[in-house]
Parts: C-alpha cells; sequence; structure tokens
DNA sequence: CCCATCTACTTAATATATTAATGAGATGGT
DNA sequence: ACCATCTCATTAATATATTAAGTAGATGGG
C-alpha cells in the first residue's frame, strides 16, 4: 500500500480529463510513475459508510411503517434491555452524542413512548425508561425486524457476518 | 480541546447494570420459549456506526485544522478524482443525497473551494469543479491524512483491513 | 407544434450531528 | 460555611440527513 506521493504529481494528473459516463474507465494509465493515490472509493471510512446504509436498508421499511427513525429505535431498544438509564448512559450506548439525545427524547416522550424523572439523591441526572405503550409496541414489532436481520445474515452467510463483527470489533478498539 | 472524548466510544467501562430483565431473566432459555433476541449491542448496524467513526477519528484532528467537514472533503476528494461533475454523480459517489449536496456546495463555493456551471446542452445540469486554491489546498494536506490512513491501517494490520474491505463489500452488494 | 411526462436540481420542513456555551447541582479543599 | 471546580443536562448555532413538494428544462408521442 503506497500512499506517499507527490503534491505537484497529484496536481498535474488532475488535469486529465476523463470522460464521466456512469463508469469509471481508468484504463489509460500510460505512466511508470509511483503508484496514485488509493482510489476514492477505496477508502475504508467510505465503504463503511455504505455497508452500513446497505444493512439498514433491510430495517427502514418496517421503522417507517410504525413512524420511528433509526435513532429513535435505537434508545427505545436500549431501554427495553436495561429498564432506566441515565441521559448520559444511553447516550453511551446508543452512539448518540448528548445534545442529539436530548431532542430525541424531548419528541419521544411527547409521543409518549418514554418517562423520564430527576435522580433524587442526584438532581441533575435525568433518569429515563420506556412507556407501557412502548413495551408493547417493542413487542409487536421486534420479531419483524429480527426476520429482517435473519434476511440479511442468510443473505451474506451466517459465517461472513460472524468474521465481519469480529473484525468490526477490532477497528472499534483502535485507538488514535 | 479534546477530542479524544468522543464519550460515545467509550461504553467499555460504563457502569450500567446489566441483569434486571422484564421478569424474564435470559440465562436460560426454554426450547419451546421464542430465542431471545439479538443483545443491543451486537448488532450490525450499530456496529458500521461505531467502526466508521472509529476510523474517522485518525482523520478528524487534520480536517477539523483546515475547518472543513467530513462531507466536505469528500466532496473535494471526489471532485480530484473527477475533474467535473454534474450533482447527481457526485451524490452518488459521495453517498450524500442531492438536498444536502445542494447545502454543502454553496458553503463550499461561498469559501472559493469550488465553482459551478450549467451545462450548455442541458439547461437543468449543474457541473461543478476545483479551485486553484482547492486543488493546492488539496495537494497539502491529502499527504497528511494519507499518513492517518496509514497509522490505521498498521494498528490493525493490512491483512486484516483488506479482508474486512471485502466483506464490506459484498454486504454492500446486497439487495434487499 | 402541443402537451403530458420525465429529469435534475432546488426549497421546505423536520430530525439529527457537532461544537461551544450556559445553568443548576454536586464536590473537594480551605 | 465558602468558593473554585466539576459534572450533567440543556440550549444555541451551524451543518447534514431525510422526505416531500416545487421549478425549470428536456423528451417523446399524438
Amino acid at each position: 500500500m503506497v500512499f506517499s506521493e507527490h503534491p505537484v504529481l497529484l496536481l498535474l494528473a488532475t488535469d486529465i480529463d476523463k470522460d464521466e459516463g456512469s463508469g469509471h474507465g481508468s484504463s489509460q494509465n500510460h505512466s511508470t510513475e509511483p503508484p496514485p493515490m488509493r482510489k476514492f472509493d477505496d477508502s475504508i471510512p467510505l465503504k463503511l459508510l455504505k455497508a452500513r446504509e446497505s444493512t439498514m436498508a433491510f430495517f427502514r421499511p418496517v421503522l417507517q411503517e410504525i413512524g420511528l427513525t433509526e435513532q429513535q429505535w435505537r434508545v427505545i431498544r436500549a431501554l427495553n434491555e436495561h429498564h432506566e438509564l441515565e441521559s448520559k448512559q444511553l447516550a453511551e450506548l446508543c452512539c448518540i452524542l448528548s445534545p442529539s439525545l436530548t431532542g430525541i427524547i424531548n419528541r419521544l416522550e411527547a409521543q409518549d413512548y418514554l418517562k423520564r424523572r430527576k435522580s433524587t439523591e442526584d438532581q441533575r441526572r435525568v433518569l429515563i425508561s420506556l412507556s407501557e405503550k412502548a413495551k408493547i409496541m417493542f413487542a409487536n414489532v421486534s420479531p419483524r425486524l429480527e426476520g429482517c436481520y435473519e434476511t440479511m445474515t442468510n443473505q451474506l452467510s451466517p459465517e461472513k457476518m460472524q468474521q465481519l463483527k469480529e473484525l468490526l470489533d477490532e477497528i472499534i478498539k483502535l485507538e488514535r
């Protein structure tokens, strides 16, 4: 994997106008110069973005049907496992920053999907839990989503899915 | 100014009480009961989200330093490879929907990072290309980002990275 | 040529992401 | 008890994501 390149050469390279017909016709490389920069769509962050999109496509129809966003469902799902959580804990579990979570909680509360109360020991903390309505909805919807998950897993193959999980866990652990 | 925070990714040692399932403790399942649901953070979409966050942590400091967002950089990077693109093509390459792209282009144009012109044959199409300022900036910044990429790759191992790419490509191909 | 239809882009409205700042409440040292 | 300092949640400001609606320009059939 070579990343080193001369900025100047790079600039010159951009002067080569590629025809832009939907395909990436990169067949005209006549130079014997150092390998060009990593191609745009070879980037891991971009692939992770696309992959996430592909997986969400399996679930979106169901969520859309019940009128919940991805993030709202993540919050409800986390609360289903933990009964009651502080805002901060919820944020960590759901990978949602606190300021975003505040709005999400407000909207879910307005729909009677959850309740908030203040901790008696520490008045700063807000404790959040599911309403009965949310529990019932969850019980109805989650089997359908599990079905979607199974479909997706089988379409790739359970082995590859497992392998992917392990690699993702390693990436997640990386510290910059 | 702390990036290392991203509290979202530090859910390693959260002292969130575990057990407490609503009545149905889940250590052992009856064979007749429906299988317990997948645990929350075993979900592939969530892992993909976290993994993307982890990878972006390697690049964010550099982007932040030059005052560009992730999406803005993606656009500039794509334009660096293709010289001139229609809005629609750019959207597809960058995985950004048209309405978002409109705003991103406006802001980048306001900073003199790119130029837009209308196609002469088809007045509907907008053609976008980098300004000289952007090309120079790109030439200066991209080597640093390539360095970040290399650091990340080595930290995981190039082999695993390659393996991950292949699995992600398979996921991306899945059709719902 | 006329018109229905389609396409590319934009606008609008709402939800979320991100960083900085604020306000109420806890905490420790003196 | 007093005060500087922290912490948690929220607000503010800006950028993006997402769906729906709108607008101008192409396109094909009658």
